[in-house]
DNA sequence: TAGATTGTTAATCGATTAACAATC
DNA sequence: TAGATTGTTAATCGATTAACAATC
């Protein structure tokens, strides 16, 4: 496998893998064609994305499925699990908590957190919302490794700074707003009136 | 301004848009370079796509702000409000509909809908849940021109199909599934899980 | 004028895809 | 063998960015 994937290849190895699990449990084998037609990309593309892992298919038969599967979560990382921090116990973070795919793939949630003490206390999603004081003890004591900031816009630089400080390299940001992080810490944002705006161009474009 | 713009303009537009907006209103006027900065991206690169909007700054001074918040938001189609139905009224549908940022931008939340009825007649941001038995007669009726699905994996097929031949040609996906819709008809997806597998990768990059 | 900054070119980089030899 | 499908090449496409003339 290559020391890294090409970007465009990391973020496509996620649907293949769910498109893998949608497939009929009798198939033991899979084209690319197939896989291209149901995770809704070219064939060309899947065979190269796949080639990147050293998967390999067996021509004329296609890849094993079971196999390929494997490769995959290997290639991200899924091999064990991970400690998630939500920060913001607000709807998103709830919805966030409530999320049923986290423990699937191998996330568990290791706290709910808020600034807000009226919510200290309260339960989400079977956790027990915990004051944002704690955040630090709680990052290195439960081993946490990713961050999801669904706070407020003007609460997520310093939540990330806290995060970061407390040895997160990886968050995943909620909150409209642009984040610095230091060297080294990978930072994704999930952009609810972005979606929404290119959604606006397209729709303009179609009058 | 150009009939189309690239792809990856239109989704660096509204970054600059809400840049744009957390500049102090004292400043008039602002530069390439700092609006780079502010947004995370190369200067040469919002000049480039602002050029696209036909845009003009002024050489030595930058860019009015006003101006340039006004050329964007009409090159994203912001001149005016767009309707929305939020299909499913969990956690995240809830959580989508208590999004204050929604109104901000133009976008009313027309309906919020549910399969369930015991969610029926419930209360989520204001909006009394409806069935979703009344898509088509509410799409139709309050001209709603985006939809929103919040569904489980496995009812996002039938409410895109459902969206679509009631008129609806833009859709955001938050089920994590691929879905299939019409020619013209424009789909984002925006999965959770995806974005944190894509982390996984970055963590075990860095191990 | 001198300094600053745009608008645009041209080079580069990375991603996509058609095509097909290799081979099961 | 004949048919199917991979793995990879090479062409193409689109996006990024350094550089700089134009010009405020």
């Amino acid at each position: 496998m290559k020391a890294t994937l090409p970007g465009a290849t990391v973020s496509r190895l996620p649907v293949y893998l769910r498109t893998l699990a949608a497939l009929p449990s009798t198939q033991t084998t899979c084209s690319s064609e197939q896989l291209a037609a149901l995770a809704g990309v070219n064939s060309a593309q899947v065979r190269k994305d796949l080639s990147y892992l050293g998967s390999h298919g067996t021509r004329g038969v296609g890849y094993r499925i079971a196999e390929l599967r494997d490769q995959i979560r290997k290639a991200l990382g899924l091999t064990h699990d991970y400690g998630v921090v939500i920060v913001g116990a607000g709807n998103l973070g709830s919805a966030l908590a409530n999320y049923g795919g986290f423990a699937a793939w191998g996330f568990q949630v290791a706290a709910v957190l808020d600034a807000d003490r009226g919510k200290v206390g309260s339960e989400v999603a079977g956790h027990e919302v915990e004051s944002i004081d704690d955040l630090e003890a709680i990052v290195t004591g439960r081993s946490v490794s990713i961050g999801i900031i669904a706070t407020p816009s003007w609460a997520a630089q310093e939540v990330a700074d806290r995060l970061t400080r407390a040895g997160v390299r990886s968050i995943l940001n909620f909150a409209p707003a642009i984040i610095d992080v230091p060297e080294g810490v990978e930072i994704r944002r999930v952009d609810l009136s972005t979606e929404l705006q290119i959604l606006t161009y397209h729709l303009k474009q179609q009058d």
